[in-house]
DNA sequence: AATCCCAGTTCGATCACCGAACTCGAGGCG
DNA sequence: CGCCTCGAGTTCGGTGATCGAACTGGGATT
């Protein structure tokens, strides 16, 4: 990044924030694990300028949170997928949009635990086994009740329960 | 805020960021749990240009995150405090914090259960007592070590242990 | 060869952020 | 009282970030 980087706090918050503060960055990070890999599918999902996502993935790939690399089935195509280091983001993307769902707007989807189908609690853990369950153990799904707002690629495939890191379609 | 929120994404995640996804914001947030309350704190602190410290203090308000009321020993001065919706970003803003410091930049800080003297584990549950403790339950000090980066008011009073929320001198 | 799709880049306009200077009211001091 | 300082902002001109729309270029499809 650029400037964002808080310079004069010894903070490791700050530093994070240099990573993931820009606008749209989080997002970015939630679709990846909600499966999303291509750029056509990040700028169809997020309304998001492309300049904008094209410097964003730069940045999250040069900041070790995305790996870009060439999908081997279709030629020309890129894939960005979430780093180790980026799928340690969960706790704390999961935590804001904890606090969103009960603070802001209640959440078009739930999380539960993929082993035992329990839904997560407020912290991220399942209270039935009482693990903490890694992205990859979660499996998300709409709420009921909540149709169609958007018909885009990303948002048709969310339709079905997902598990995340889970490619999305094709 | 303006313009900020993210209208078109059904998510709570993308509501949170509307609230405290601008620069600064965050950071602000973190300076209130560690007891800042005056405007000339945060600024001196923070490195944060007036206007836009003004702007974010005047936007946390709006949006239930601080609250803003005269300082009754002191005429003519302010003070901005956590509401209850602002202290339950602590989850957030630790997770954020443990992955920054984790991942990019060791902490200066430490946070531990103020009951008991043990420190947080990653998820900011106390390891001995198994309580996930509230911010005015959590102690936090500076890592031995790593002294005075910086001079100001605040920093200074952040030398010695010092409970969450809990006002800063005078 | 013409068309389509994907993954970007380029462009001019608008908006946000920056540091420095200014304002205004409440005390303090001589 | 007149002058000074401090806290809490506002105003201002310049710079950088973000915006939507248009353009580019490689690979597959027809």
């Amino acid at each position: 990044m650029l400037g964002k980087d808080y310079e004069a706090q010894d903070c490791s918050l700050a530093r994070a924030l240099g990573v993931i503060g820009e606008r749209w960055t989080l997002l970015i990070v939630r679709d990846a694990f909600y499966g999303v890999r291509r750029f056509s599918d990040f700028h169809a999902h997020l309304d998001i300028p492309r300049a904008v996502l094209s410097d964003r993935l730069a940045g999250l790939v040069e900041d070790g949170i995305l790996q870009r690399r060439p999908d081997p089935e279709h030629a020309g195509r890129q894939m960005y997928e979430l780093t180790a280091a980026g799928r340690d983001l969960w706790p704390a993307l999961y935590a804001l949009l904890v606090w969103g769902d009960r603070h802001r707007y209640r959440n078009s989807r739930l999380f539960e635990h993929a082993v035992c189908g329990t839904a997560l609690d407020e912290s991220g853990r399942c209270p039935v086994c009482g693990l903490t369950p890694k992205p990859e153990n979660i499996l998300t799904a709409p709420r009921r009740g909540r149709g169609k707002t958007r018909d885009d690629r990303v948002a048709v495939a969310l339709r079905r329960p997902h598990r995340l890191l889970e490619p999305i379609g094709d």
